[in-house]
DNA sequence: GTCGGAATAG
DNA sequence: CTATTCCGAC
């Protein structure tokens, strides 16, 4: 009861309202109203409501991690990440280090806040840290060791929770993305040298393995998962951000945004705040979820983009830069390092320099990282991280399922990127993405619905070419038949919905 | 400080 | 399921 703020406002769907009631979230609150209840509240300074104040939740969705499908509540994950976003909160919980990591600075007033949230009166850090440490073997988290209350975000892992409908990991753009994430050893992974590095990637490792695990049915897990997943991501319209480096093999420009309109390297990625709101002339109204399918898919190369309707199609946005929308007002993310970290080698991983050894494998550069991945090159031979080595006997793939997400990157062992790679994703995207679409609005949609064949061993394969495009972009002619057979197979497809329903 | 097992709550 | 609560071990 006492924090069941979830239904003052049924359908609060446009991000300024969310912002709004994002940030009144969590503004610390002045004594009073419901806070004795059950509130801890011994500190006065700054403290979660849980007051039924109209106004002050999130959209019921925005509550509703579907990571975790029973869950109704915020989870943690996503609390430290608003913690993290607000400079209020600066001084308790920050970024800092490594891309993705934070450090509690102040571990009792984070769990207090969490309890406030929670409200579990009794919270404390120790209770709030076990809870952490779940999250390492969903590989959400991990720690840093060696410093102390510092973790670190597995962001593929965060954002695949959240944009699962483009199975990332089978895409290019995963790829991409999975390399900050996932992180390399190669000495330079500044977005552009990443980006540069796709055109010559070979075919096998983006190809292959990601596509051909085996089959796995569709789990019922399948339709855990959901764009509004994540607040920050989905909060009324697509981050339409400038992809540093996310061009996948397809050496486009101007690049494409991330596709699920989220940028870890821009400020503000996940702010409530700095989400543009979608194109006027989208074809999805911004009251609802963004659709990352249209921002992807608009502003995908070739394969993608040419799926979609001819007005969509080049995603109005390839200007100049691709850049859609302006950006962020204060950072929630750690800043992009690529200027402070050149020397870094692991942009975003899961490791850390301590664990960068073990994390990665010798000379897993980067083409490696990505070949590795995408073949599956360790298969289980390898290393594992001193938390995979714990958890890993027990933890088997699945235990991590109830993010239902493929990454790759992946905090720490190659173990977890096998793992991540089950068919189960590829299995389930279809119905995912059915799922998705027919809840919203998939008339509009040219996508997913179309893409995977139902014989098709992999859902996105068809639209990926077994080979990698040469270096300059394809010509458009090149792309065009096959995304108008891809259409009219879409349009077969909407048929035959439409027949069932 | 950190870890993960176990029991338990919701 | 995700925590919460304890707790012993390191």
């Amino acid at each position: 009861m006492c924090c069941d703020i979830k239904h003052i406002i049924p359908h609060l769907h446009h991000s300024s309202v969310i912002q709004t009631a994002a940030a009144a979230l969590l503004r610390p609150q002045p004594p009073g109203e419901q806070r004795d209840k059950r509130q801890a509240s011994s500190s006065s300074s700054s403290s979660l409501s849980c007051s039924l104040r109209p106004g002050f939740a999130f959209p019921d969705w925005a509550y509703k991690p579907e990571s975790s499908p029973g869950s109704r509540q915020i989870q943690l994950w996503h609390f430290i990440l608003e913690l993290l976003q607000k400079e209020e909160y600066q001084g308790v919980i920050a970024w800092q280090g490594d891309y993705g990591e934070f450090v509690i600075k102040d571990p009792d007033e984070v769990a207090r806040l969490w309890g406030i949230r929670k409200c579990k009166p009794h919270m404390n850090y120790d209770k709030l840290s076990r809870a952490l440490r779940y999250y390492y073997n969903k590989r959400i988290l991990h720690k840093t060791k060696g410093k102390r209350f510092t973790y670190k975000f597995n962001f593929s892992k965060v954002v695949l929770v959240n944009y699962p409908i483009l199975d990332m990991a089978n895409s290019p753009f995963f790829l991409a993305q999975n390399h900050f994430n996932g992180g390399s050893t190669a000495p330079d992974c500044t977005p552009e040298a990443i980006q540069s590095l796709f055109p010559r990637l070979p075919d096998s490792s983006r190809g292959t393995s990601l596509f051909d695990r085996g089959t796995t049915a569709p789990g019922p897990e399948g339709d855990k998962l959901r764009l509004d997943t994540f607040p920050f991501l989905s909060s009324g319209a697509p981050c339409y951000s400038k992809p540093p480096s996310l061009l996948g093999p397809y050496p486009r420009n101007p690049p494409f945004d991330y596709p699920w309109g989220f940028n870890p390297y821009l400020p503000g990625a996940f702010s409530l705040n700095n989400c543009p709101k979608l194109p006027p002339g989208s074809l999805y109204p911004s009251q609802f979820y963004p659709n990352p399918l249209q921002s992807s898919l608009s502003q995908l190369p070739h394969p993608f983009s040419s799926l979609l309707p001819p007005g969509e199609a080049g995603g109005g946005e390839r200007g100049a830069n691709g850049t859609a929308g302006g950006q962020p007002t204060r950072p929630c993310l750690p800043p992009y390092p690529g200027g402070l970290s050149l020397g870094r080698t692991d942009i975003g991983s899961g490791a850390t320099l301590g664990e960068r050894v073990e994390d990665n494998p010798p000379g897993t550069g980067l083409s490696l990282g990505l070949g590795a991945v995408g073949l599956g090159a360790g298969t289980g031979a390898e290393r594992q991280s001193p938390t995979e080595r714990r958890g890993g006997v027990k933890q088997d793939p699945e235990s991590d399922s109830d993010l239902e997400i493929t990454d790759l990157s992946d905090c720490s062992s190659e173990n977890e990127n096998e793992h991540d790679f089950g068919l189960r994703k590829e299995s389930s995207l279809a119905s995912r993405s059915q799922i998705l679409l027919d809840g919203k609005k998939a008339s509009a949609l040219p996508p997913i619905s179309a893409l995977p064949p139902p014989v098709s061993p992999h859902p996105l394969k068809s639209l990926i070419p077994i080979t990698p495009p040469p270096p300059p972009p394809p010509s458009l002619a090149a792309s065009l038949s096959p995304s108008m057979a891809l259409r009219e197979r879409h349009r077969e497809t909407e048929s035959v919905k439409m027949m069932h329903s």
